[in-house]
DNA sequence: AAGTGTAATTAGAATAATTCTAAATTAATT
DNA sequence: AATTAATTTAGAATTATTCTAATTACACTT
């Protein structure tokens, strides 16, 4: 039983695929899904694995080869922290991340657009930035409740 | 002939590894030197080849060793782009990078420090940063000298 | 000076995330 | 149905980095 995305997004993700004449096929819709489904950062193997619950017969290429076209078509972010394994990001929104170095936690932190503005001001006039990556790394506290 | 550091940088590096009770090894003293005195961002591969031109006799294994100890240490910065090798930055001075794409070029960024406050400021109270990344991704226009 | 103990270095093996290769499958088109 | 191109698949290959275990260097004691 595979994973089925929400009208909005099923015609979202078609139109991205096909910008760049990209099929939408079902092993490509089953990953995004689940991406946008659990909306965590999850790694490759992760996705592999919560892949074939649902659908038994996809393989660890294709699970690579899924997100790196959905990343290519603008309908997830990688996320990279240190040598870490890769991570995917649905949130398309402006914002950086913060990585919880004693829990692993990964958390998302929105930002004003005028932050990025701001940062590309002060890069010389013949750097044209497509994106830019703003990691934290740092501790979460637990905050007390007495 | 190994390379030198010179009287200044001598003191800053025997002092940051003493703080951990490490040895100022010579090994240790030649990849700083190395890094501190070409001032790019060069992988653990290429340090490895730099190094043996004037210590013959050093491993790779060494240079990773070396290199984790000077991260630790606070004398060299590590700088990571998607999965590419991590490099080695002398920079201590806040600042971002920027990648070219189309090139490989790696740029220094300087920042200034309120940038990385008014960062800090959109983080949850109990998230407590130790370093913040930031990285350009984009290509560098040539400016035409006619 | 010789001996002891600890840290650092070394060579090479192991690891693991990712990419590659080539064959099989699927889907669209004639 | 036959042809073609895109996608998926299994498994091999790649490669940056880490690990292991042996050797070396060096400060400290006798
Ligand atoms: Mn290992
Ligand atoms: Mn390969
Ligand atoms: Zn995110
Ligand atoms: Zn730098």
């Amino acid at each position: 039983m595979c994973m089925q995305l929400n009208p909005k997004y099923k015609t979202i993700f078609k139109e991205a695929l096909e910008i760049s004449s990209l099929k939408p096929t079902k092993q490509r819709e089953h990953i995004f899904s689940l991406i946008l489904n659990k909306k965590d950062h999850p790694t490759a193997d992760e996705i592999f694995t919560r892949s074939r619950e649902t659908m038994p017969s996809i393989s660890l290429a294709t699970v690579y080869n899924c997100l790196e076209t959905l990343v290519e078509s603008g309908l997830i972010r990688q996320v990279n922290f240190e040598r870490e394994s890769t991570r995917y990001c649905p949130n398309l929104k402006p914002h950086a991340h913060f990585h919880c170095k004693k829990t692993g936690a990964i958390c998302d932190v929105d930002l004003p657009v005028s932050i990025f503005n701001s940062l590309k001001k002060h890069l010389p006039k013949n750097f044209q930035p497509e994106q830019i990556d703003i990691n934290f790394n740092g501790s979460i506290h637990k905050t007390k409740n007495h």
